[in-house]
Parts: C-alpha cells; structure tokens; sequence
DNA sequence: TTCTAATTGATAGTTAGTATCAGTTAGTCG
DNA sequence: CGACTAACTGATACTAACTATCAATTAGAA
C-alpha cells in the first residue's frame, strides 16, 4: 500500500492542459491545483469566489478545457450551476447527495450490461448514456438521526 | 383500437392545475393547452415565445406548478436550459437525441433492477435514479445518410 | 352583485456564463 | 541573453435564463 511503485501518480490537471498544447500559466496553476485540493464536486462560481486573484473568464475557459480533454466531468444540476469533478475512471456514474449536494462516482458492469438489452427496445442508434443516483449520504443520515432523537 | 372505450382521456394539465387547489385562469389556459398541443419537450423560453400573451412570470410559474405535480418532467440540458416534457409513465428514463434535441420516454424493467442490485455497491441511501439515454434518432440517422452520399 | 384572496404581468434584479479586446507573458529563436 | 510573437489574461460589457416585487386585475365564493 505505501510502497512507492504503487502510486500510480494521477497526470495532474496541468499537465493535461500541457498535453492539449496550451501553455503553463499561474493562472490556470491556480485553476487546477484549487480543484486538485479542494472539495470532491464545485461549481465555476464556487471556484471564482475561491479564486479571486484568477478572472472569471479564465476560470470558466480552464474548465472548459478540461471538460473537452475528459479530465473533468460536468453534470447538470436539475436547480442551479452544473457541477464539476475530476473523472478519476474513465466511464461512470454518479451518486448525488440530496441533502448536502456530495458528489460521488461508481462504475458498475450491470449498468452497462443494462444499455446493451436497452438498444433493442430504442428506436434510434444509443450513443452514449449517463446515470445518476440520488442518495442520502452516511453522512447526512448520521445528522438527520441526531436532530430526529430531539424531536 | 377505435372504440372510444379504450381512449382513455389523460386528465389535462390544466386539470392538474385544478387538482392543486389553483384557478383556472386564461393564462394557464393558454399555457397548458400550448404544451398538450406542442411539440414533445420545450424550453420555458421557447414557450414564452410562442405565448406573448402571457407573460413570463406566468409562464414560469405555470410551469412549476405543474413539475411540482409530477405533470411534468424537468430534464438538465448539458448545455442549456431544462427542457420540460409531459410525463406520460409514472416512472420513467428519457432517450434525447444529441443531433435534433428531441426527446422521448422509455422504462424498462432491467433498470429498476439494476438499482436494486447497485444498493449494495453504494455509499448511504439511494433515494432515487435518473438516466438519460442519448441517441441518434432514426430521422436523423436517415438525414445523415442523404447528405453523407453528397460526399 | 360584492368581495377578497388568488393571480397576473410589467419591470427590475440576479445568476451563470460568453464575447471583446487591450495589455501581459510564455516560450522560442537568433 | 534579448527580442519577438502568438498565446493568454482579466476587466468590462453583454446575453440568457430565470426570480422577486407589486400594483392592477380577476375567479369564484357568499
């Protein structure tokens, strides 16, 4: 576990942006090592706010590189902002808290079993598909038990 | 298949409206027969535009109203407004074609299953699910194939 | 008909995001 | 190293998509 050889040391979201032939500026240094550090799932403005020093342009268009690149994932939020993570596999989905908004992501073999027996039932050519799970996170359940014993 | 017996009317959206304790005025008149008349899913904005009549406030809160019900289902756009969409099976999945936008409705047994089977997989509480299938759908498969023997 | 609470819609405000563009800077080339 | 230039930045202004306000209107009960 704490052997060297096996962290796998994630390409930084610099160095995708590197890869994508764009140049190394403080300003997106600042970008992507404030996503790097900081909560699971944000929205732009939460990162301007965050980020007072770096334009508001500059932070919509760091993160909209790296939507384009795949390193960060969009998912669109029924009220509000989208919000954004950082794709840590490659195709999955996600859970979505509704009580504190705690984004996280899982992957399982059944969902994509699942699309293939879909594709008979659709009319049309399936082309991608997307999954989210709304839940009450242990988090939130262990709160939400707390105020109920004073009730 | 023609005997009037088996065309069972869907209680209208403006009954719906009714059912919530609301007047029935002219404007949500206009509002709700608009969206039974219209095409499968809209924007508010797109619905503003085709009632000047009724201003937009009206149009918002109408909209609302019936979402609040379950008479609509709102739907996150990537990029975009929400697109609303009469919600014609209780529970349900939505295929969206990435090409045109159009947006129909599907349920299938497997999903529900699936759902089950992830509760073990997941963190906390699952509350609910949504999943949105994306598609080519097959007029613009057909389209495709017109413009692509241009070449 | 009268009354009143519900409703409306014009307007102004807010939030989220994009376009513009003059000034700055990374990185290369000589 | 120093100069050059295309890439980049960020202030500003703008647009889109809503939401809040509130005086005027209206549905529906009495």
């Amino acid at each position: 576990m704490t052997t060297e050889s096996q962290v796998r040391q994630e390409p930084s979201l610099l160095t995708t942006l590197e890869d994508l032939g764009l140049r190394k500026t403080s300003a997106r240094y600042a970008v992507t090592s404030r996503i790097e550090n900081g909560s699971d799932a944000f929205t732009a403005e939460e990162l301007c706010r965050q980020l007072p020093e770096v334009g508001r342009a500059t932070v919509y268009r760091t993160i909209r590189h790296l939507v384009d690149a795949g390193a960060l994932c969009k998912l669109p939020i029924l009220d509000g902002a989208p919000m954004y993570s950082i794709a840590r596999v490659e195709h999955h989905h996600h859970t979505i808290c509704s009580k504190c908004g705690a984004v996280g992501e899982f992957r399982h073999s059944t969902v994509e079993r699942v699309m293939r027996s879909l594709a008979k039932e659709i009319e049309g050519q399936i082309t991608g598909h997307k999954m989210e799970i709304f839940i009450t996170c242990n988090s939130c359940l262990a709160s939400e038990s707390d105020s109920s014993s004073d009730a």
